[in-house]
DNA sequence: CGGCGGCTTGACTAAATTCAAATACCGTGG
DNA sequence: CCACGGTATTTGAATTTAGTCAAGCCGCCG
């Protein structure tokens, strides 16, 4: 079963993405060598990786991190379907951080050579990456200014609110419902806290009433008073660019 | 007393960046509008700023951060010379972050209009941009590790590493000592750390003897320690462009 | 000399971690 | 259908780490 030519992307076709015209995609679809069909829990990067390829995630969902030697774990950020993969790796001898899927996964695999390529002849594309990438950058510093400065609950909030938005902009929220596909422990990787310390401050957040998180399924009950307990508000930002 | 033209940069010059041709440095010439000398503590970008200029940090330290409405700050990263300022900020509506001067500086200050005629015309110069956007991510990977998942003698530890070799990169180490014009609160604040907390694990790193910080100068007496402390080390990249 | 910003210190409190154990849930295989 | 093992969640208690409060100090500058 060949996957679908970048011109017929549901992704794409779906509309929630920055419009793309016919040539800009046929370069995509140049560009892509391979479609690959991978299981959760598949490390797509490993830190430290020279062997360095770009992907974009297609379907399913996936995380970022990096380690510290003696295991601590830090969930930099997740990835969702349109999410570029180990562009900023790439563009250094060896990849510093690592990329693992939470569920089964498809990507679509570039070849590092296109990206010269692509900044020679397409600089539109170019300008596109150069978004994302600083995209990506800016949820970055969201995660820093969360982690450094909310208290746990604050963090779990945020998290969640940023996760619900995510999800919202790929229109796979159902009612006010979400298929979240981690548990307690990403949580707690991405926040900085201990298992246990999440575990109870997420029960205080449900016993407020306000959202409520079990078996990979998020249902958001008061998004104005989570967003209010979080300090949290999302810049509006155009339309994202897929590639 | 004009600047220098680019040509003659002294940054360039120096051979501490990645060399660029005749024909790129006239274009940088070419963008560059104007150059301007701030005093310390001058807020060269504020957050929701929508006048979005892009600049480079031509001399002089500054900083990146994030605040909380309750005042709550965040420091992102610091900027040395041949930094670039406020190009993730222009790529959307509003300033995610601010950006402040720790001590005099001198900003070479481009128009955002040139952005993207620079990605049609300069695709080296658009990599490079890219590649400045991407590093700046890994940076703040880099410190998200850090606050997320050190304690804090360990932060101290690591962002001491990091700021000497920032320093030793532009050559403005003088032996063993340098010149880090911060001060407690800017290392607590980049290190989610409250004041006294950071002064206390500030001062068993001085008894330890691994280092020495007063006075905006900072001591390396014993850099191997320190960088096992944090378990640290530092990805060796290539050279880094100059814009 | 006085004032101010930055640094230091001690005492107390609060937040978060660690340890330990119990419970719930989710397949798989009998 | 049920037992079983593994993973994920929950809970309580003890401990550690970090934050808060308050006061004093130090060095610099006017």
């Amino acid at each position: 079963m060949r996957p679908p030519s970048c011109h017929q992307c549901p992704l794409r076709t779906a509309g929630l993405f920055k419009p793309a015209d016919r040539e800009t995609v046929s370069f995509i679809q140049e560009m892509k060598t391979d479609h690959q069909r991978v299981p959760a829990g598949y490390a797509v990067i490993r830190e430290g990786d020279t062997d360095l390829r770009v992907f974009t995630l297609f379907s399913g969902w996936a995380f970022r991190y990096k380690t510290l030697s003696d295991g601590r774990r830090q969930i930099l950020n997740f990835l969702l379907p349109g999410d570029l993969i180990g562009f900023q790796a790439q563009m250094f001898e060896a990849a510093p951080h690592a990329v693992e899927t939470l569920t089964e996964a498809e990507l679509c695999v570039m070849s590092r050579r296109c990206i010269w390529s692509l900044f020679k002849t397409h600089p539109e594309l170019a300008f596109d990456v150069t978004w994302l990438t600083a995209h990506e950058e800016g949820v970055v510093d969201d995660n820093l200014l969360t982690v450094g400065r909310r208290n746990a609950t604050e963090r779990i909030a945020a998290l969640l609110m940023y996760l619900y938005r995510r999800a919202r902009e790929i229109d796979i929220v159902e009612g006010d419902e979400l298929a979240l596909p981690i548990t307690q422990v990403h949580i707690a990787d991405a926040l900085g806290l201990s298992l246990v310390h999440t575990n109870k401050s997420l029960a205080r957040l449900q016993r407020m009433n306000v959202c409520h998180f079990a078996r990979g399924r998020l249902k958001m009950i008061d998004p104005q008073a989570l967003r209010g307990l979080a300090d949290y508000f999302d810049t509006p930002v155009g339309a994202r660019p897929l590639i």
